[in-house]
DNA sequence: ACGATGCGCTACATAAAATGTAGTAACAGG
DNA sequence: CCTGTTACTACATTTTATGTAGCGCATCGT
């Protein structure tokens, strides 16, 4: 029952897997709340509103079997490379979050 | 129980409440199938993978809400102007993905 | 040696969300 | 009136997430 690739991700696209990976329940979250430096398990899972572990867990562990995510056991759980390379693809949307929440009310 | 405001965006912070919107299972998805052109709803439905109509409405309702896509009854859904900016910081996702999928096996 | 603490993580019953299928209501053309 | 197309809703079933408790392991203080 357990899927080794990415849900979804039938076509072979890439970009359908990444999209699919990244829409799952609290994955932008976690990202984002690795972007500035390692967290721990508990630390994250506060940080990010009081997530089940059960479900922290599970994302974490599709986070790192998508190599974006790795845990240090010295420091606690934060972004590979290719981690860190995405999240830079990210850090436009904080900017762009505020002018969009301007609109908004 | 229907909630008026983006899920978890309690903070105040814009960039949470984005987080939130787009890590909603499909909304991905949605947003990057109406990159091109205006869709119909079935269309968009069978193009993300055969969704329920349930959850699509349901998704697309909340994009609405978000201003970032809108039904011309003419035409079909599409993305708004602040929909398509967001599309836009969007864009280099599809490239890293490429990347991304390089490294995986 | 022993208990306390912090760590990642698991178990499991309950609640919430998504699916699959059917069907509704509005409108247009013939 | 009938047919087709549109967006969308109803609802029973299945899947996923939550909330709470606790496990196993390591380290630290006494």
């Amino acid at each position: 029952m357990v899927k080794k690739i990415v849900r979804s991700s039938t076509t072979g696209r890439p970009i359908m897997a990444l999209l699919d990976l990244l829409g799952r329940r609290w994955v932008l979250r976690l990202v984002w709340e690795l972007r500035e430096e390692p967290r721990r398990f508990r630390e994250l899972q506060e940080l990010i509103g009081g997530a089940s572990p059960t479900i922290v867990n599970a994302r974490l562990r599709d986070l790192r079997e998508a190599r974006l995510v790795e845990l240090d056991p010295e420091t606690g759980y934060c972004l590979t490379t290719l981690g860190q390379e995405l999240l830079k693809l990210f850090l436009p949307l904080h900017v762009w979050s505020e002018k969009w929440a301007k609109g908004s009310k």
